[in-house]
DNA sequence: CGACTCGTACGATAGGCATCGTAGTACGGG
DNA sequence: CCCGTACTACGATGCCTATCGTACGAGTCG
């Protein structure tokens, strides 16, 4: 069978399911500019980015940390890939459990980089 | 002018302009459960309501401290009256700076206030 | 196997924050 | 003028968290 690829491994990382992701875990992880920003990039350049791939003006122990609580608030699915992490938001499940939310702030921030980038 | 309403005294609270109003602390203000629920509570009543007409289960000074955090953020807007601090929502200025965000954020804690709440 | 890359785990640290209690200020009414 | 109400200011406390550095585990490629 092709099934749609076999995760790669046994590292199965833990991730919240539908019901139990909260609105105010996620609110919270979105309030930090750093994963503002990935949850940014991922909207943008859409799913499946590794976690290298974001060049955050942090090291690396903190850059897992960011992913991290993206994932455990639900924001984000992560799974392995050979020695990459790939990211992808959770559009699904965001939008069913709380429509309209991801894209009035993905809305909010373009508008928001607009204003305090572009003078 | 008939001088709407003189703000009752010079007791003059401090506000974000519409301009300095950030994404991220909105999105921090709304992250705390008491918070959010002040917001939903001056959503569904209207405007104008009391810090006393909230009923909390914190103290008085941990109540004054969320309010601060709205009215800092630019969630609110607090104006003095007798010995009254009235709390109002900044509808005109979030629905301006973020569409749709304010909106979906109260849709959002509704529904899961219904999934949470009624089993 | 050996080296290299990607990401994790762990400990440390410093700052933020939600909470409280007490003491104090501002306003309104008798 | 005195008192009660509404809210604040300040200090303390304990937890959470963003950050770092270093050491380590998991894959890939030669």
């Amino acid at each position: 069978m092709t099934t749609a690829t076999p995760t790669s491994s046994s590292r199965e990382l833990p991730h919240p399911a539908r019901e139990e992701i909260r609105l105010e875990s996620v609110l919270h992880a979105l309030s930090d500019p750093m994963r503002l920003q990935v949850v940014r990039e991922l909207a943008a350049d859409g799913d499946e980015l590794s976690c290298s791939h974001f060049d955050l003006p942090v090291t690396k122990s903190t850059t897992t940390h960011h992913f991290r609580v993206l994932r455990e608030s639900g924001v984000i699915r992560q799974v392995y890939r050979g020695t990459a992490k790939m990211n992808g938001l959770r559009r699904d499940d965001l939008d069913d459990l709380f429509p309209g939310l991801l894209a009035s702030v993905l809305t909010a921030a373009a508008r928001q980089a607009v204003r305090l980038g572009g003078g």
